[in-house]
DNA sequence: CGGGTTTTTGAACGCACTCAAGTGAAGTGG
DNA sequence: CCACTTCACTTGAGTGCGTTCAAAAACCCG
């Protein structure tokens, strides 16, 4: 290993530095639908890619912010501890998603982020990102919109309040599924790269929870189950567990 | 009422358009710490004011999306149904808070806003914020640090998960307290401007584990209950109640 | 193999839920 | 002014789901 690597940086000769443009996952990235310009303005940002090996921590809850992460491959999740000390995962990160974006308000990073398996990540520097921001209306529009999305999916997991263990549990199961497939992997087989810990931590449910839940999914037939990996065979069930009355307008609120 | 008020919008002349250089709660909104330059671009932005009554709709969740609200006085709710078309409540807003922002990405209301009691916000245009953002870089570190910091407000909402009645209520009240203090009124006592049907649906409790939990909170001593006066006798033991072991560095995540 | 971790399974408990009834204050209409 | 309605809240009793505690089983990696 050379110095150069020595924390997981690989900084490259300029004419092979990351290149958003070429990226495998630049429509599920911060370039998605962006013009030539912008695409030119982020290759330019980039400097160093990063690779983050299984349990090693990209980020440390308090530490300063200074870099948006863009997952590359691999799982990222992000935990904060809770009023109990106890880790509560708020996020599971995958292809194209962005990490650390509730740091910038407060200049320190509020999750930890660990690395569920070996990953790797584009470190896109925020002044710099603000910059081009300062340049390119399209791209300032592009990224305001990914937080106001992330905004949103937390709200989506902060519905899981009002929902039992198995409405969870599917719900999860569910979620993996549409990203995997938005991003043109199967989405009825897949790997459950996270520890039924990390679900339960997540869903805030407890591990044998977890376990049980799991085994009933398969005993009743929605989901094939070997080790962690994962076959949903009745899709349109577990659906429907989450279903009951979503959708329709109500009457009230 | 004249035909301008007819929806709650108090169209101004020029000379009395609504300022924030002037306004009250300039110090808690968008305004804040925001040089010379960028008060007089956000004083350009706002022309109309908006009254809205107790139990009156601001927006409705899936209209489409045009405009950030800022509350200058009053309480506004934002809920979304959940899976059984039950209403969450995402957020409670009082003044100085922005409105809206989890609308950015999908150009729609996710949310329903409904006042809790009658209020006035000022309407900010997302595409003039966006004009005025490319103008004043300030602007817009200061507009992405709202939305950073509504992403984390929601992540610590996410801890609740975790949390018994009993914790997630002193939450509740804590974080209440914290805000009016922040806001200049008094953190010890203060008006729930919430029914305990509303309470019940942002802490995901049923409205009976409400009024149990806020009497056995009377019966011990920690607040002083008077319908919907409430005072907070013994603050360290709410926070006691929350502080178990948080705070501490932890050993692993 | 052997030691440690992860996962599964079992049994009993407790918190918040559901269902049900009752209280109290505010508003409405004769 | 008082009977009546309505709505918000309170209180009680019984139930069920997810928890805790405990132990066994399966797996992984040296």
């Amino acid at each position: 290993m050379t110095d150069s690597t020595l924390h997981g940086c690989i900084p490259l000769p300029v004419s092979l530095r990351p290149s958003c443009s070429s990226c495998a996952v630049r429509d599920a990235c911060l370039p998605a639908a962006a013009g030539a310009r912008e695409r030119t303005l982020l290759d330019g940002l980039i400097a160093y890619r990063r690779r983050v090996a299984r349990e090693e921590v990209l980020f440390r809850q308090g530490e300063a912010f200074a870099m948006i992460y863009a997952v590359r491959f691999g799982h990222i999740k992000s935990s904060r501890p809770d009023h109990r000390g106890h880790p509560h995962v708020t996020a599971f990160h995958m292809a194209g998603d962005l990490i650390g974006l509730d740091a910038i308000h407060s200049g320190r990073h509020a999750c930890t982020a660990v690395a569920l398996e070996d990953s790797e990540v584009c470190e896109i520097p925020y002044s710099r990102l603000q910059d081009a921001m300062h340049e390119s209306l399209a791209l300032m529009q592009r990224f305001q919109h990914a937080l106001s999305y992330e905004i949103g999916r937390e709200q989506s997991v902060l519905l899981q309040t009002n929902m039992n263990g198995t409405e969870r549990l599917a719900s999860l199961l569910l979620n993996l599924s549409a990203r995997y497939a938005e991003l043109g992997y199967s989405g009825s087989r897949f790997q459950l790269r996270m520890s039924r810990a990390d679900m339960g931590d997540y869903l805030g449910l407890t591990i044998e929870t977890i376990s049980r839940l799991l085994g009933r999914f398969r005993d009743e037939g929605w989901i094939k189950l070997d080790k962690r990996d994962i076959e949903l065979l009745d899709r349109g069930h577990l659906q429907s567990l989450l279903a009951s009355a979503a959708g329709r307008p109500l009457v009230d609120q």
